[in-house]
DNA sequence: GAGTTATGTTGCATGGCCAAACATATTTGG
DNA sequence: CCAAATATGTTTGGCCATGCAACATAACTC
């Protein structure tokens, strides 16, 4: 067993075949990938790492580095005999992406160089009401104006990456719907375009499916290929990571977890159906439970909520061990269905994680012993940021498929 | 959009770094495959579809002639001018491997050649009792020898693919537990090889996860890069395809969805969890809704069920339909979950589909409009068989990953 | 300061694919 | 029946990326 898989472990599966030249484009790739995931390392490293001969090591770091994207330093202390090898890093400005978040309560947009680099990030408070597509364009372009002028001079923008609360196409990006914002079929990179003309690809994809992104790459869990992430907002959001990559489905719209069945005899959710996952786990769920101590909705609510909870209010505390049940019994389900390695909780759960851990735990264990046991639940470790964080790696997803097509030669 | 992908369509995933070697094994794979998959074509049409030179072509399928599994033979009538092509077909036993399926009611063994050839195919029924492994192993060798003797005199055995209704470890093909066979902790390949030696790798595997890969690659659903495939035994397993591979989960237990919660006022799974998809939807659930009048279990008992329904009898059809229901409703969780282009049934659902498809369909439509709108719910179209040849897919996808490593020079 | 060790650098060899020129087999048209 | 048109097979040479080996270099160790 184990043997016999082409090309770096991965199971032939395009119908296309590959000539030298796509060769150096991946190999380019798994360099520039290895830099913008782990940092700095020595050239050797690097040679060893990649299973590559230390001249085409240096040859392809050297072609990098003529486009701008990483920097061969000079060797830093040696820790033992022979001759030391140079640190390669990344070079954030070499590749910026402008990351977006359009999210229920917030706007938020950032500058992020490869490597993770974030250069400025601002996020804004917005009621929750109805902003349409084109107002929230234009509030967009305000934040990142100042944003993108505040860049080193030579900076290389190499895209925009967009996170929406909506189900989103991956095709185009087009957003099919989304009820807390209240937009439906909306062309969204071609609404940006219309206030922002940017020269550059735009990439629009799922909030949570981002998030998963975001805690895959930049949430300090090495070795992680197999993660669920789920978000509380008003509804659940949930991204998949499945061998390292994110799951979409065939149109895109995979992850919609939170309008599974979960109680036939719970209320009816905004779908219309009875009983969904987010009317029992989601933010409506909780503040009802909480009852008329956290009127309202919205971040008031939970901020009350919090205040509560840090009080010690058993009704409050009660509310908060109750929706972790119904949040464990959903993150059952996904165990049952994914065998992840962990499963991260964020939005919501992040910021009430200490109250609901325990009792989600307890629920979640009735899935099938042999994942449960090797799954464990934590709290977002990149947090609110995750599906801004996200959405930059989604471009630099596009750079590091193709370096030499993007970066300047 | 769509720009930007390195190696044939593929992310950038492994570490890895690619030698020219490589490059050669993975076309010599896209060739192999395409004729797996689509059967005879002409070589030009080869060339077309694999994107790569009329050269490296003839040189690819040269190679895979001279080591056996492809047949260059005479052109067929030329529909146009110029001047004919030759067709390629694979060449059957060039590749044999020897499929194994363990299932609750029935044991299976196949000889089947590459290109999805069935040799001989041979099933014999088992009493549901437990069998000890060791048992099992020497009634698969009692059924597998003839097959073998029967094969043609030059036939070249690349290996053994074994699917079992069970939890099976992906890296080493560990069988976790097989509640419907009473084992647990069962290392199959070794015990496979005190009764058998074959001297060929042996792959073991999830009967519902190969299920999944027989639709998708013998199904005749070409296209189709998503789908689901549910199979009602006793319990229910769930086998999926993502992007043309399976979804094997970290240690290889994903899909087991038969245990996630649908009803919290459901009865005791065996499992020890209350109200599992498969208390409500599986075997016993079908029989205990159908009564007194298809006692027992097993097959005598679903035959019987089987006649009431074709003779129209009320309660069997209502018993059906709330068994439909059931599983309509965990297929929401699934649509909803995987956004996949079809849903396949299997088992217990492919012999009663007719009964209880109008009542899934009904409660499936719980799932988000988008998903649900482009998703559908057909019959398995492999049929009893889709493990069996799923299994000896499993075996010819390591000898699609690198042909020249496995078969002869 | 000489020996040891690990790495960088250079030039050449290898392997695989492509492009172009030529050869071949069939259809079409006179 | 033969020639033109067309599409494909075949052969040759070239290109590109990587590997390999020899040599150079820069530290550490004694």
């Amino acid at each position: 067993m184990g043997r016999g898989r082409a090309l770096l472990g991965q199971p032939v599966r395009s119908g296309r075949g590959v000539a030298a030249e796509e060769l150096r484009r991946h190999n380019l790739g798994v360099v520039l990938k290895h830099l913008h995931m782990v940092g700095p390392v020595s050239r050797s490293e690097l040679t060893a790492k990649t299973g590559l001969n230390r001249s085409t090591v240096a040859d392809l770091v050297g072609e990098l580095a003529a486009r701008g994207v990483v920097t061969a330093g000079p060797s830093k202390i040696a820790p033992g005999p022979g001759r030391p090898s140079p640190i390669v890093d990344v070079r954030p400005h070499g590749a910026v992406v402008l990351a977006i978040e359009v999210a229920v309560d917030s706007l938020a947009v950032a500058t992020v160089g490869i490597g993770g680099h974030i250069f400025n990030e601002i996020r804004v408070a917005r009621p929750r009401g109805h902003f349409q597509p084109g107002q929230t364009v234009v509030d967009i372009s305000q934040l990142a104006r100042p944003l993108l002028a505040a860049l080193p001079a030579e900076y290389n923008l190499v895209g925009a990456g967009v996170a929406i609360v909506g189900i989103v196409r991956r095709r185009d990006g087009f957003v099919q719907c989304a009820p807390h914002l209240g937009w439906q079929d909306i062309p969204f990179p071609d609404v940006l375009a219309t206030e922002f003309v940017l020269d550059v690809p735009v990439r629009v994809a799922n909030h949570a499916d981002l998030g998963a992104l975001g805690e895959y790459r930049r949430g300090g869990l090495a070795g992680v290929e197999h993660l669920v992430f789920v978000s509380g907002d008003v509804g659940i959001g949930c991204g998949v990571i499945v061998d390292g990559s994110p799951l979409l489905g065939s149109a895109g719209y995979a992850g919609e977890a939170g309008h599974n069945l979960i109680n036939p005899d719970g209320r009816r959710c905004v779908c219309g159906s009875i009983g969904c996952w987010e009317t029992e786990a989601g933010e409506r769920a909780l503040l009802r439970r909480v009852g008329a101590a956290a009127q309202g909705e919205g971040l008031d609510a939970l901020a009350r909520v919090e205040e509560l909870a840090a009080g010690g209010d058993p009704a409050t505390l009660a509310a908060l061990a109750e929706t972790g049940r119904w949040l464990g019994t959903g993150i059952r389900g996904l165990i049952n269905v994914f065998n992840p390695e962990i499963v991260v909780l964020g939005g919501l759960y992040h910021r009430f994680f200490d109250y609901m851990e325990e009792a989600a735990n307890e629920t979640a264990a009735g899935a099938i012993d042999v994942s449960r046991r090797m799954t464990s639940i934590v709290r977002s470790s990149v947090g609110a940021g995750a599906a801004l964080v996200g959405a930059a790696e989604l471009v630099f997803d596009d750079v590091i498929a193709d370096p030499a097509a993007i970066l300047p030669g």
